[in-house]
DNA sequence: TGTAATACCTTTAGTAGCTTCAGGTTCAAG
DNA sequence: CTTGAACCTGAAGCTACTAAAGGTATTACA
């Protein structure tokens, strides 16, 4: 039984990222640019992480997976952390992404369809005539 | 008059940064990569292109503009180079970019939804019971 | 308790695809 | 001939990690 939030309330690392997804390195690396504080060590020297570390990762993982950046998620994290009523901040910054996310889709929407417009047009047979490539010299 | 494709047939960095819409610095760069090859110099070292080498950059512009990667796009000029009848390998990179365009989409769709769904629950009060803040914790 | 496997530690460098900077040289117009 | 724009090089910086090297701590088992 190694199940950080029923025995124990602490954790080490590696229990930190089988538990959040997010891999070893990555938690380190978030430490060391200041997205999460240092924890406390053993005496050996190994990270111990408690349950508002594991809370405050997760809420960074699942910030990333939905695409914020990582000054995005910094600015959420001081904003969570500040306390006062900002949500309207947390919309605010929630809404401008949302629209780059949409901006990445239409230009990826635009790629999709000129790559599936070409590429049904090539039948594979001899390069000077290549459609794909005609259409990439444009 | 200046314009590349009328009067000369040579161009400095700069008119060819103009006529591709891709950055001097960019240039450079692909010539520093091996991307294009190195072009001759005026005398005092300032760099000369002609129409082939507008042509290779145009093809290097546009296909990541359509999201090759630099080695795909390595790739295709060393097939589009060889000038065999390679049409086949040409299509089997676009249809490989083409699936992984189509994730990328599906990943920004998935993302959009939760954004959006999100957003929309949020009435702009107070941080401590912020819906995305909420959500973003999971 | 001894030991071996596993987990952890630090620091450094590498990835993509550029962009920016500093400090200097060349070119073209008037 | 001068002046300002355009060009040159080399190195560093950017995002968000990932990997590798080389060493130490912890833990499970006998």
């Amino acid at each position: 039984m190694q199940n950080i939030t029923s025995l124990r309330s602490t954790a080490s690392i590696g229990e930190l990222a089988k538990a959040t997804g997010c891999k070893i390195e990555t938690i380190r690396y978030y430490e060391r640019i200041g997205i999460l504080p240092p924890p406390p060590r053993s005496d050996g020297g190994h990270r111990i992480y408690d349950r508002d570390q594991m809370k405050r990762l997760n809420f960074v993982c699942r910030s990333r997976s939905l695409g914020f950046s990582l000054s995005q998620v910094r600015d959420l994290l001081s904003l969570v952390d500040g306390g006062s009523d900002s949500c309207a901040e947390v919309k605010t910054i929630t809404l401008a992404h949302l629209v780059a996310v949409r901006e990445k889709i239409a230009d990826l929407q635009r790629m999709e369809r000129v790559l599936a417009e070409t590429a049904v047009k090539c039948q594979g047979d001899d390069v000077p005539g290549c459609p794909i490539v005609e259409v990439l010299y444009h």
